[in-house]
DNA sequence: AAGTGGTCTAGACCACTAG
DNA sequence: TAGTGGTCTAGACCACTTT
């Protein structure tokens, strides 16, 4: 029926944060005091001062106490879309087509970090027939020696890997840059004319996993940030 | 001396689900089993869970238990610079000029959900003596009184507005498009060549606080993502 | 040296929901 | 309706760090 303590007591200190009431570098009462005040016990003041922490609103430290933090770092969340879920949730209709499967040899060699040896596949994914994601891969088959038995002619790496192999770390970078000469054929485009393009590494403890270059034409092409959390400074 | 138990419960349920042994989908025993498992209390338990939640890792119901989540969306933190300080890290000369600054008017009406007047302003921030990024930037006065009193020549709003004004909930695109004739000549780019936007707007509340469009040329920047956790499904 | 946050226990009640 | 997670209390001990 009614929220937690903890929740409460959260969103209130959020409020006397965004407020300006606590402004940044403002000191805040112990978690005693406030126990007092809000008619709880200590930890669940504490609870209500994790999340804040979780949320780089506020700074802790034994002795010196709590401060609002000074200086937030801007973050986002980024979540990177299924290319297939992507496009049939806007309602198009989505397409996969390989273009390329071959394995590492010393003409191609893999990605240096790799344990074994990598299977590297092209595939266009379309929207409505039309050129969306150009997906250019790498995976280990020495973490992930169950892909070399399979074609990826119908189903994309992406979402086979996705449903079946683990990761422990992934690394993202998102760059424009303008279309090669290849890609800018395969996706439909002008040579030189932008595209977005994520490049994903991912390990499994200290194996490499796959490594994912993935180029979008510009046009029309956006990734949407969320909040981390809320309250803090603009920029 | 000894890390706290519920962060070694945690790293040891998170091993169970990155190694295998609770595959997508899989039941995790009771709380209080584990509790009996790991010879601490339920709420020691609860606490590890908890982060494991928070990490998108696992998800809880009532009566129903404990799974590891079958499909992970594929998330990462992004966090986005602040201009002076990114290049100043990397050793390069920082420098800033504004190239406009101006009044909402008829002729140039402010963003549409804006409660007040607007000042808009329009920087460009150098690395080594190169164009960095292009800000072009909105500020609600019904906000941000204090902005219609600076004059912005010296130091940049960015910079400015991250030290004094808070917010409550930002949004966030990110896009890659040809340069406009104006941003490739200020930018020192050829018109039409690649570049990385972000586009930012901000609230306090339900009050717009700051909107802005930043352009960099393609080449030579990137953005960074690092994960939002360990552990869950590759792609 | 003392004050603060970090953690843990033992026990309890409640809300939700699957069966 | 019974089992599970969600929350809270009261009390305690410890580690860290500033004074």
């Amino acid at each position: 029926m009614s929220p937690p303590k903890h929740r409460v007591i959260h969103a209130e200190l959020l409020d006397r944060i965004t407020s300006g009431a606590w402004p940044p570098g403002a000191a805040i009462p112990h978690e005693e005091e406030l126990a007092r005040e809000f008619a709880v016990t200590r930890p669940t003041i504490a609870r209500a001062m994790a999340d804040l922490v979780n949320e780089g609103l506020i700074e802790r430290r034994r002795r010196a106490g709590s401060r609002v933090v000074e200086r937030r770092p801007v973050e986002a969340v980024l979540r990177i879309p299924r290319v297939r879920a992507e496009i049939e949730a806007s309602g198009r209709a989505y397409g996969y087509r390989l273009l390329r499967r071959a394995l590492s040899d010393h003409s191609s060699p893999p990605p240096e970090d790799f344990r074994g040896a990598g299977l590297r596949l092209l595939c266009l994914h379309a929207a409505d027939g039309r050129p969306f994601q150009l997906e250019d891969r790498w995976i280990d088959l020495a973490s992930v020696p169950e892909a070399a038995g399979r074609d990826f002619a119908a189903e994309g790496p992406n979402e086979w890997l996705l449903d079946r192999v683990r990761f422990s770390r992934a690394a993202q970078e998102l760059t424009a840059e303008a279309a090669s000469a290849e890609e800018a054929e395969l996706l439909g485009v002008a040579p030189g004319s932008p595209v977005f393009v994520v490049t994903r590494a991912t390990w499994n403890g200290p194996a490499p996993v796959t490594r994912v270059r993935l180029v979008h034409p510009g046009a029309g092409f956006r990734l949407v940030a969320h909040d981390r959390a809320a309250g803090g400074a603009a920029g």
